[in-house]
DNA sequence: CTAACATATCGATAAATCTGAATATATTAA
DNA sequence: TTAATATATTCAGATTTATCGATATGTTAG
């Protein structure tokens, strides 16, 4: 952190190359960002993006939580683990029917992460 | 897992509703999968979303980092090991001038996740 | 060279996350 | 009700991550 307030300025007078300190106002707030992080942090997970993958390659776009176990390298509880989180995340929806458990991706809050991710970087997200 | 090979038509030769346990050939494969997930749990995390908008709405789509940390509610280490994270993941660029480092954000890797993204998922990202 | 500054790295601690064996819960079939 | 099935939860250990004080490294000014 600079020890005075307006390095740039300071440096300028002083006839430098400065740094182009500056106040960044309205950054990306605290409560949006940790709410952001969340739904890409879910995302962020080798195991939890093949779910994803199976998902979305499912004819009926929902997939049967039995059908997972055997595709993915991993035990049944830590499959159970990882669609937990993205059903908190609210990533993907769980629905019981009969014996099975159906899950399937909530499309909204996506579409809604990519929006605002694209808002963030500008003219850069596509 | 089900102990036979092909629960649904064990089910349907008994005349019940089952789930529709298939095989799912061709999913996201492991090394895609590590490699998005490495970029998206760098975007996980609500101080490097801020650092990020921070970077995307600066005057020339850089930043000094000297800039970061009092804006941030967080030491000059942490500030520093996060930015580390998106060097690390390709998001960010920094480039010593000087004696300052300034961070820019990587467009081209940032476009091509989306883009991976929206592929897995199909026809509901932009 | 020395001082001041900008930033990274080290080291330690706390917290979170991943993993799977064992077990519990819920549903259906018999 | 009992057995079988599908899935979640509990628990514990291993690994990773976040945090920051102290310190090291690199750069520039004098």
């Amino acid at each position: 952190m600079p020890l005075v307030d307006k390095p740039q300025e300071l440096a300028k007078a002083l006839g430098e190359e400065a740094c182009n300190y500056s106040d960044h106002r309205d950054p990306l707030n605290v409560p949006n960002s940790e709410r952001l992080a969340t739904v890409l942090s879910a995302l962020g997970d080798p195991i939890r993006l093949q779910l994803i993958s199976i998902i979305a390659r499912a004819e009926n776009k929902e997939v049967c939580a039995c059908s997972f176990v055997g595709d993915l390298d991993r035990a049944q509880p830590t499959v159970s683990h990882h669609l937990k989180t993205l059903t908190k995340s609210g990533i993907c929806k769980a629905e019981r029917r009969g014996r099975w458990i159906w899950y399937s991706l909530n499309h909204d809050l996506i579409q809604e992460t990519f929006t605002e991710l694209s808002q963030i970087l500008g003219d850069l997200a596509p």
